[in-house]
This record gives C-alpha cells, sequence and structure tokens, in this order.
RNA sequence: AGGCGCGUAGCUCAGUUGGUUAGAGCGCUACCUUGACAUGGUAGAGGUCGUUGGUUCGACUCCAAUCGCGCCUACCA
C-alpha cells in the first residue's frame, strides 16, 4: 500500500479507479439484485463536449446510481448517444465549407459517409469526458439513435402509426428555415422581440373613393395578400365589406372580407392585410373565408406563396401569368422590401412608418428568421397520443420533482398542436415511405414489405421519400428502444419503465412530454415513475454560460486546472462575433488572473450536489468548489491520522474471516466513541432521506457537517488523549481505534455516491483494517459495498448528553482564552463551583479530554459554598467554570465580557417573560410550548443570578 | 397577456406541517506554524428575513397587496 501524501492529489487516482471498475465490469447491472433500479442518460449530441450543464445532470445521476448500486439493487445507468439530425449536419457542412463544398457537391451517400466519419472521430469525446465525471454507465451496452437496433425501432413506430392514423402527410404551412432549406417543428422556433418597423401602406379601393390603410411588419409579403380583413362590429369599416381593393403594385384586386375573431379594431388601422401562405394568423383567416367567392377565386384559392426556399421572391410559373410582379423575383425578402416600400413611396401610398418592436422567430440551431411556408410534411396527430400522456401525470404515475413542474407539462400538453417530424436535411432516419409515378404512398418497413404487401412488382418504379425524420423521434423511444425493443429482451424486462428521468427543465417539451406518449403507446405503460428537473448551471453572477458571453465553464478544466493563457484562447477561439474577443480576454484575466487550478472530480461532484436544491438554477460559485477540494484533502488527512493510528494496531475487528460481529477482545468504549457512533448513525439516516428526496445539498450537507464538524473537530481529538496516553488500558485503546476505523469506513461508503474516487481510494486502505474486507483480496471495491443503514442500537442520547457536556466546558474555556488573549496552548488552572454529583462525576471521569482539548492545567471543585477567588467565568448547565484571574486576567475585559454576556441573557430573558406575562400565549399555545418558555426563562434567570454575581464580585476589587 | 419561480449576512445558499438567541460555506477581524490537515486550528464581528397590510397568543414560514428580478408559454397584424 502506498503511503499517504500530506495533501490529497486527485489525480493520482481518479483516472485509474475508473479505468480500474471498467476493466472489471462493475457498471453493467449485476444479476442478484432483488428490486431494479434504472436511469437513461439523456443522450448527448454525438458530436458535442462536455459543458457545465452536463456535469451537474451526469452527478446527480450518477449518484443515484450509485446509491442504488449499494442498495444492492440490480442497477442499470443506460448509456448512449443521440445522432442530433440538424446540429450534427451544420457541423459538417460547416467543415465542407471550409473545403469551399456544400453537401450537394458530394451527393447524399457520400456526405453521410462523411458525417459517419466525424462521427467516429469526434463521438468518443464527451464519452470520454463523461467516464472523467466518474459516471457509472453501462458502456459495455452502449446505443447510439442510429444503430440498427434503434433504426428497427423507430420504422417500427413509424409503421405502426401510420397504420393507425396516427401519422399523416399534409401540405401545410410550417416553420421554414430558409438557410437550412429544411421545416422545422414549433419548439425549435425561438421568438425574440427585436426593433422593427411598422409600414402603414394605402391600398385604393376599387370604387376610387379614398383607400384602406392597412398596417404591416412586413410590406414585402403584401405580393401575397388576398385580402384586408376588417373587424365586422368596426363602424369605420363595416359597410365596405365585400367591396374590393386595388392590390398595390400587382394589379390585383382583393376583398375586404370581416373577421371577428383575428382583427382588434383598437390596433393599428384597424384592417389587416390577409397573407394566408406566409403567416400563421392569416392562414387560419383564410380557412375561415377559403370559401367565399371572392377569396376562392384569386390565384390559388388565395393561397399565393410568393417565395422560394430560401424567402427570395419566387419566379412565376408558366401557368401564373404575372402573379408576381416581374420587377422583383429573385430578390431576397429584405431586398424585395425595401423596393416595394420605395416603390409604394413613389407611388404616394405609403402613410407612414412606425418605430414598433416585434417578436421576431429564428431557428434555434441556425439562428436565420423563420419563414412560414407552404410545403408537404409528415406529422404525427398528437392529441390522442397526449391525453393518456396527461392522465399518466395526473393519477400520479409519473411524479415531477418538483412538483410544479408538472403544471407546465399540462399547459403545453393541453395546447399542443400536430407535431411536424418531416426534415428536409440527410442526416436521420429516413422516412419509411415509397412513392410511385402516380404520388401514391406506400408506407412499411422496408422497401419489400411495401412491395409484397401491395403487391408491386419488383419493376414497379418506387422511390423513397427523400425526408428524414426530426431527432427527437428517435429520442422519444429512447426508454424502451436502447433495452432492445421491438424484441421482448430481458433488459426490457427488468428495467422498463424506469425510475426516474433527471433533466432540466428546458427540454420537458421537446423530450420528456414524447417520451411518455410514446411509452405509453408502445408499451402501455409510462417510461418513467419520476421526472426530477433540475436548474441550469450559470456563472458566479447568475447569466447563463454561453460562448458569446465568454464566461463558459469547462467542467474538465475545473478538474484538470487550466493555465490563464489557455483558457484565454479556449474562450476567444472559434467565436461566431471576433469582435467580442477583447472583451472577453479582459474579463477572463480579471476573473482568473492565476487561471483555474485543479480541483478535481470528486470536489466538482460534490459542488454539483451542495448547490442542487430542488427547483433553482445554480450560480457556480469558485469559492464554493475550492471548499469542497477543501473538504476533500480534510477526509484525505483524517484518514491519515486513522491510518497512523490504527495500522499494525490491534483494533479488536478480528471477526472479519469468521463473519462473527462481536469482537472476540474485550474492549471498552469511551463516551467519545459512543457520542460519534450515535451520531454516525443519525447522519445515515439524514443522507439516505436526502438521496431518496433528491435533496442531494442535504445529503452533502449532512456528510460535510459531520466529517468535519464532528469526526474531524471533535472526535479525532477526543482520541488523542486516549491512544496517547501511557496510563489507558489496552482495551479501551482497543475501542477507540475500532471506533476510529470503523466510523471512517461507514463515513466513506456514505459519501461514495457523491465522490467516488477519493472514497474508494481510502477506503481500500481503511476497509481491510476495519475488518471488512480481506486484506488479501484486491477484487473489492466500495462501489458494490452496502450502502451503510442506521442501527439504532447504536443511537445513544445519553452519550449525546454527556459530550454536550464536555464539549461546553471546552468550549468555555476556549472562549474564556480566546476572549482575554490568553494563548489556547497555556495551561489554566480551572476551578468549579456551583456543581452537583453528576458534574463532580464528568469532571472526573472527563479530565483527560478537559486537559488535552482546553488545556486546563488542574481542575479543582469548590465546596457548596465556596464562590472561589476572583475569576473569569463560563457556564456549563448550573456549574461554573472558572479561570483565577492572578496573573491571567484582565479584569476590565473581563467585566466587559461579563456585561455583554449578561446584556444577551437579559434581553432574552425579558422577552420570555413577556411572552409568558401574556395570558393570551400561556392560555392558548399548547402546554408543551409553554412548559419550553417556562424552563428557559428559568435557566436564563439562574445563568443572570449566577453571572451578575460574578460581576459584582469582580468590580468591587 | 397568461403561467411558474426567486428576493434571508458583503457574496453563494439552507431554513419541509407557524413555536430556542434565523443557520452553513466563502470573505472579513484577532490570535495560533500544538506531532492528520495552513487546502489547517481557536475565538469573533456581521441579518428589523424586499415593502406594506392581514390572520394568529406567536409569522422568515400562512393570506392579500405591492416593488424588484428571472424564466416559460402565447401573442396585435
Amino acid at each position: 500500500m502506498r503511503s499517504m501524501e500530506k495533501t490529497y492529489d486527485p489525480h493520482a487516482i481518479e483516472q485509474r479507479w475508473y479505468q480500474t471498475w471498467e476493466e472489471r465490469g462493475y457498471f453493467t447491472p449485476s444479476q442478484t439484485g432483488d428490486a431494479n433500479y434504472c436511469i437513461m442518460i439523456p443522450p448527448p449530441n454525438v458530436t458535442g463536449t462536455l459543458h457545465m450543464g452536463h456535469g451537474f445532470n451526469n452527478t446527480i445521476m450518477d449518484t443515484l446510481i450509485r446509491y442504488h448500486r449499494m442498495k444492492g439493487e440490480k442497477t442499470l445507468w443506460q448509456a448512449g448517444m443521440d445522432h442530433a439530425g440538424i446540429a450534427t449536419q451544420m457541423v459538417v457542412e460547416r467543415q465542407l465549407e471550409a473545403e469551399n463544398k456544400k453537401r450537394h457537391d458530394l451527393g447524399r451517400e457520400k456526405f453521410i459517409e462523411r458525417i459517419w466519419e466525424w462521427k467516429a472521430e469526434s463521438g468518443g469525446n464527451i464519452t470520454r469526458q463523461l467516464r472523467r465525471l466518474g459516471s457509472s454507465l453501462d458502456w459495455q451496452h452502449e446505443r447510439f439513435t442510429m444503430d440498427d437496433g434503434l433504426s428497427e425501432a423507430v420504422k417500427e413506430v413509424f409503421v405502426r402509426l401510420y397504420e393507425e392514423g396516427l401519422i399523416y402527410r399534409g401540405k401545410r404551412l410550417v416553420n421554414w428555415d430558409p438557410q437550412l432549406h429544411t421545416a422545422v417543428s414549433d419548439l425549435e422556433v425561438l421568438s425574440e422581440e427585436e426593433y422593427g418597423h411598422m409600414w402603414h401602406m394605402r391600398y385604393p379601393l376599387s370604387n376610387g373613393k379614398g383607400h384602406l390603410v392597412v398596417a404591416t411588419t412586413r410590406p414585402e409579403t403584401m405580393l401575397g395578400d388576398c385580402a384586408v380583413a376588417v373587424n365586422p362590429t368596426d363602424e369605420r369599416y363595416k359597410h365596405m365589406i365585400g367591396e374590393l381593393l386595388e392590390l398595390p403594385l400587382t394589379g390585383r384586386r382583393i376583398p375586404i372580407i370581416a373577421d371577428e375573431e383575428h382583427v382588434d379594431p383598437e390596433f393599428g388601422t384597424g384592417c389587416v392585410k390577409i397573407t394566408p401562405a406566409h403567416d400563421f394568423n392569416d392562414y387560419a383567416v383564410w380557412q375561415r373565408h377559403r370559401d367565399e367567392v371572392t377569396v376562392s377565386e384569386q390565384a390559388h384559392g388565395g393561397l399565393i406563396n410568393i417565395f422560394t426556399i430560401d424567402a427570395a421572391v419566387r419566379a412565376n410559373d408558366e401557368d401564373e401569368g404575372k402573379l408576381i410582379p416581374e420587377k422583383y423575383i429573385g430578390m431576397d425578402r429584405y431586398d424585395a422590401r425595401k423596393q416595394i416600400v420605395a416603390d409604394l413611396e413613389e407611388q404616394g401610398l405609403l402613410e407612414k412608418i412606425d418605430d414598433h418592436k416585434l417578436m421576431v422567430p429564428r431557428g434555434d440551431r441556425s439562428g436565420a428568421v423563420i419563414e412560414p411556408f407552404l410545403t408537404d410534411q409528415w406529422y404525427v396527430k398528437i392529441a390522442p397520443l397526449a391525453k393518456p400522456a396527461i392522465e399518466a401525470v395526473e393519477s400520479g404515475r409519473i411524479r415531477f420533482v418538483p412538483d410544479n413542474w408538472k403544471n407546465t407539462y399540462y399547459e403545453w400538453m393541453r395546447n399542443i398542436q400536430d407535431w411536424c417530424i418531416s426534415r428536409q436535411i440527410w442526416w436521420g432516419h429516413r422516412i419509411p415511405a415509397w412513392y410511385d409515378d402516380q404520388g401514391n404512398v406506400y408506407v412499411g418497413r422496408t422497401e419489400k414489405e411495401v412491395r409484397s404487401k401491395h403487391d408491386l412488382d419488383d419493376d414497379y418504379p418506387l422511390r423513397q421519400d427523400e425526408d428524414v425524420l426530426d431527432t427527437w423521434f428517435s429520442s422519444a423511444l429512447w426508454p424502451f428502444s436502447t433495452l432492445g425493443w421491438p424484441e421482448q429482451t430481458e433488459r426490457l424486462k427488468d428495467f422498463y419503465p424506469t425510475n426516474v428521468l433527471v433533466t432540466g427543465f428546458d427540454i420537458i417539451f421537446f423530450w420528456v412530454a414524447r417520451m411518455i406518449m410514446m411509452g405509453i403507446k408502445f408499451m402501455d405503460e409510462v417510461p418513467f415513475k419520476e421526472v426530477y428537473v433540475h436548474g441550469l448551471v450559470r456563472d458566479s453572477h447568475g447569466n447563463k454560460m454561453s460562448k458569446s458571453k465568454g464566461n463558459v465553464l469547462d467542467p474538465i478544466d475545473l478538474i484538470d486546472g487550466i493555465e490563464l493563457e489557455k483558457l484565454v484562447e479556449k474562450r476567444t477561439s472559434g467565436m461566431m462575433q471576433p469582435q467580442l474577443a477583447k472583451k472577453i480576454e479582459k474579463q477572463t484575466r480579471k476573473e482568473f488572473p492565476n487561471g483555474i487550478p485543479s480541483f478535481g472530480t470528486d470536489a466538482q461532484r460534490f459542488t454539483f450536489a451542495a448547490l442542487a436544491a430542488t427547483g433553482r438554477d445554480i450560480k457556480f460559485d469558485m469559492g464554493r468548489i475550492e471548499g469542497y477540494r477543501n473538504f476533500c484533502n480534510k477526509l484525505w488527512n483524517a484518514t491519515r491520522y486513522v491510518m497512523m493510528n490504527v495500522e499494525d494496531q490491534d483494533c479488536g475487528v478480528g471477526e472479519a474471516k469468521t463473519g462473527h460481529s462481536e469482537p472476540t477482545l474485550t474492549l471498552e468504549r469511551s463516551a467519545a466513541d459512543y457520542w460519534i457512533l450515535s451520531r454516525l448513525q443519525k447522519t445515515k439516516q439524514a443522507v439516505a432521506e436526502a438521496i431518496e428526496s433528491y435533496r442531494f445539498d442535504h445529503a452533502a450537507q449532512a456528510i460535510y457537517e459531520f466529517t468535519w464538524n464532528e469526526y474531524c473537530d471533535w472526535y479525532l481529538e477526543l482520541c488523542k488523549p486516549v491512544l496517547n496516553n501511557d496510563e489507558a488500558s489496552e482495551a479501551a485503546k482497543r475501542g477507540t481505534r475500532r471506533t476510529l476505523v470503523r466510523v471512517l469506513e461507514n463515513l466513506l461508503r456514505l459519501t461514495h455516491p457523491i465522490m467516488p474516487f477519493i472514497t474508494e481510494e481510502i477506503w481500500q486502505r481503511v476497509a481491510p483494517i476495519a475488518g471488512v474486507t480481506d486484506a488479501a483480496r484486491d477484487d473489492v471495491t466500495i462501489m458494490n459495498q452496502p450502502f451503510p443503514i442506521q442501527r439504532k442500537a447504536l443511537i445513544n442520547e445519553a452519550a449525546e448528553t454527556e459530550m454536550a457536556w464536555v464539549m461546553q466546558f471546552i468550549l468555555g474555556i476556549r472562549k474564556i482564552k480566546g476572549e482575554m488573549n490568553i494563548s489556547p496552548g497555556k495551561p489554566v488552572p480551572v476551578l468549579l463551583a456551583n456543581t452537583d454529583d453528576s458534574d463532580k462525576a464528568l469532571a472526573e471521569k472527563h479530565r483527560p479530554f478537559l486537559d488535552f482539548l482546553a488545556r486546563t492545567e488542574s481542575i479543582e471543585v469548590l465546596s457548596p459554598h465556596d464562590q472561589g477567588p476572583e475569576s473569569a467565568t463560563a457556564l456549563v448547565g448550573e456549574m461554573k467554570v472558572l479561570i483565577p484571574l492572578a496573573g491571567l486576567i484582565d479584569k476590565e475585559a473581563e467585566i466587559k465580557r461579563l456585561q455583554k454576556e449578561i446584556g444577551r441573557l437579559q434581553s432574552d430573558a425579558d422577552r420570555t417573560e413577556n411572552k409568558l406575562g401574556n395570558s393570551k400565549f400561556v392560555d392558548k399555545a399548547p402546554e408543551a410550548v409553554v412548559q419550553k418558555e417556562r424552563d428557559k426563562l428559568a435557566e436564563a434567570l439562574k445563568a443572570l443570578q449566577s453571572l451578575k454575581a460574578q460581576l459584582e464580585k469582580i468590580q468591587q476589587l
């Protein structure tokens, strides 16, 4: 066994242990558990890199997984990655761009090959990083949303939904990304407020009697107008309904129609131009009015598309004549806007231009302004799927943690629109639909199946749909597809439904809701019983971390540390807006003048756990991670101390080989031993309860406080007078050694789910000595040891009370020394007044503790009426602990100290007295509360009396 | 516009059925290089719990209003 360095060095141990665990197959579910536990990893993007959100998310999952594995459950954390269609395709397209190529230059097949190459190259990146976090994922069964099995699942689901009429194809207005040339779903559109203008345009009446003014934020779409709508109750316009307008610049005539639903008379001019092919609201208006002759007799029944897939003004088809004015053809939508505005102006048809704030829809990947666009797409009819998914949450079969997220879920699910699932990109699951030359559609798992099912000859021409499915379509199947579905595998039986989904709220709609719908549909059972929704990781100021803000932290950099220059380089390279680089560099140099030190994985994990209060974003504070690195060091050094005292010593644990739980030799336990064992039992319970209820912050806090404030600050110190005392019995030493090492061993198992590495490293040294493993075996791991269970028999209130007395005694003396500027190491004589039998006994019994921890030189019990010489005073219960002033204590300082203490007690006593003097309180409050107040008052008065007497005495000197 | 959440010490945060002097870490002050640990130890300063009302014997906690901040959803052309 290597000796322990004075300072804990995570590097030396983390990667070594992870490798060992993985090699030995510890991450694969064992077959022994009687209960099962499973979490599905939210599959990271295959070309992605780890960010703080992953760090947080995976720390939580790994903590849960390790906890349940230690509880002996058959535990699976399913590993895998997502092909992330659009995102991945964009990355590779950008690479091609650097070679001055487009994907069409390569062709579909070559391009996809290229993506697979890139996946092979970069795909391991994030899994390597996940390993660095200590994630105990079952890598042996890692899945990828584009692997063969999952592709089968996707086809199966598509075909079944189609056959049930829940997938259909239709021409409708969709969110079109003119940069990516694909449709996207509503969720992939982000609207943000931007500054723009409102153009007021005059549309002349055909009867020559003036004009109507329409206000619009998109004047260029007027080329596609099919009507102007007014509110039928609007006195200004109601008499004009049915009349015609001259649509400027086009030579077309359009009607004035009445639409109460859409037109708000109060807004703008009260007249709305209707462009059904380029606006969702207008499309709805058109649907209501399409049968009116004035609308239906327009070109394309009024549904006039004016753009190309690039959102430039399109050319006319042969049979359209001059539907689109020649002048604007080929212009980008924004160029067309300028030209049209200028032309209207010239014709005196532009009334005014106002500044206007509007919501601009942009594609979440490309950032391009989304154009509502008329295309053929595939849809999932969602309402029938949403209904049971809503019920699953209402009935409690799925529980959100924190609970209030269910409201968000309901709100969305109850207003859900059909899901556009086709994408005009190449990277993804190809839609399993084939067309013949007549335009008939055949859906099936394979072309072969389609031919045989529809009795089509082998040479009958069929071509497969060019589109692929929305990435989230395959993600929605993740909880069962990864387990082997549609095959009925053992894994599927064992682990579906899974126990909990751990995720950020940002993908509740994208992913969580869709998994619930698909899970219920195809497995007849919810995909998970609980959804733990955690917050976002933000920077220390509460800002979202983003490349453009230059405030991104990489979890790996916090683990390994990074030099300033490298950090600056990392934050400023490859920027979308290079002009920000200077500012980011400056801010980075200011915040991290010395770069980032290495904190290690465990410290980072503990930080995430400690900050994981439910339903709250976490501001990542460097102070915290530093503090928890120190905590690791504390634990490490506590172990060093324990090892020094127990290695090659008799710890009274010789029963390991027989499995006998009682020591074979006599041993004595001190009050301190009983005390720490009792505290340990309570801590075990607190930690287990905290993890079960997803309060990782409470779990971390309980561990931290026990380790530092109880085990290290008190217990290790209390051991010293026993272990270093030649007069102490061997049985007493044996008892203390046993307690020392066994409490540590328990503590390590308790901490392992949050801090896997340091606990394993230390445990390997400690466990054989604690007698829980055989030192000769090197194939044991803390990972598979039982999670500590509270042993009620070891809860010892008497010992806790006794040790509270000891601690109060010691603290009292330290306080006097501290405030009197007496060196803490200076031995002082102590006198005890107002003692009872218990005090005397305790003072005698614990003399070694008191001498060692309070540095008392002598302790003398005064006779009942002897108040002793002039002294500084501390109270332990009613007993007075006196340190004689002679030569040590400054009289004035002691007077001040006493006055302060008296003041504090007095105000407390006054408050309590008032309370008790209030008859309403005494009458109405529960007896127990009143009694508590009475006791409190009595105690305070006694203490006051005691201190006042003391003060008087000193003042008389 | 609707929904959700947050305002507690200089900073980051706990405070789960209303009931001790409202806690922790970091930071700060003073002292201590004592043989596990200076990534340490001891002692200490620091908060009228956003504001205002109400319920109650009693409110950080419950209710109402209000101010400030954040997020989500839907939007007025």
